[in-house]
DNA sequence: ACCTGAACACCGTTCAAGT
DNA sequence: ACCTGAACACCGTTCAAGT
């Protein structure tokens, strides 16, 4: 039940901040989520940054470990980067949320800098191993594939971005499509 | 002096909400900028919707007019399309802060309808102008033209996201030369 | 018409007190 | 070890009171 209560506190301030920022999160709605006093949740983590920076954490360990699977399960290596944003796409399937390094990253201004590091370290590994697939899919020459992963990471973190904020997940498929007719993605 | 309250109140929130956001905006902070006091904020703007809904609405009045300007003052259309994403430029240029929009669609889901409805509009007359320029450059049908405004505007929204978060511009620069060679954008 | 101080409920935080 | 209530300073909001 101990372990329980910090990993729900995890879980629920994830969700919690994939729909209203760092700054949206408050520590009584996110006790009363999991069934604790918010004086509570500050036994588990002493501070908002605390909170932040572990919610940040757990979000790209989960992420990498996702990737990896992925590229794991994956016949070629042209199929897993064709079903990366589908990544993406799941967090809009989960009650229209955005990425929480989208989020994190648009308020990384005013976040406290443990928070403002692990938010880039999601970026980096997203980044990384996009480079690495597109290498080894010889769909890239190392030397453009770095360019081209950061390219893909911006442009399938807008299209998230835009059609979250119209609730509309076939407008994120039609822009998806729309990158791949262009050339950007690979067909 | 009564009037240029008001505008420095609009001026200032803006700034404010391009560097943290609709919910990063504070009444007092606002007002200390401006030389007020919170309870006078109040006055020209009853509520935070009210405030939010007016900064979201000059924002995109003042982006539609830059947008037909640059449009107005081009030789060709082509010339407007290259030059598009400087719009997108001069806002990390200053102070590095994050297109309006963008920020404000990150948070729509705990929006007053009043500013997200303004947010939308923004996203709207970006997505006319490039569906407009992109057929009058005769680069794209009518027919895709649309669907290609829609990539252009989510993938350059998404370049200034993550440069942001870097606070990198030669990383938007970098993106959106990606963006060129990889055929999203016409070179 | 425009501005202000005081008061309210809310949030992050602390801390002494519980079990 | 884990949880809680009470108290603090902060923020959006209201309102009576100023000019």
């Amino acid at each position: 039940m101990n372990l329980n209560v910090r990993e729900a506190l995890l879980e629920a301030a994830r969700k919690a901040a994939q729909s209203h920022g760092y700054n949206g999160l408050n520590f009584r709605d996110l006790a009363a989520a999991v069934g604790v006093k918010s004086s509570s949740v500050h036994y588990h983590f002493p501070s908002k940054a605390d909170l932040g920076a572990a919610v940040a954490r757990r979000y790209w360990e989960d992420t990498a470990q996702a990737l990896e699977a992925l590229l794991a399960e994956s016949p070629q290596p042209q199929r897993a980067l064709h079903e990366y944003p589908r990544i993406f796409r799941k967090s809009l399937e989960d009650q229209n949320r955005l990425c929480l390094g989208s989020f994190m990253g648009a308020e990384s201004e005013g976040l406290p800098d443990a928070v403002k590091t692990e938010v880039q370290v999601f970026a980096d590994i997203n980044v990384a191993w996009l480079e690495k697939v597109l290498v080894a899919s010889s769909s890239d020459s190392p030397a453009t594939a770095h360019q081209r992963a950061r390219a893909i990471f911006a442009a399938v973190a807008g299209a998230q971005l835009i059609a979250r904020s119209r609730s509309d997940i076939a407008l994120f498929d039609e822009l998806l499509a729309t990158y791949r007719v262009s050339g950007l993605l690979p067909a």
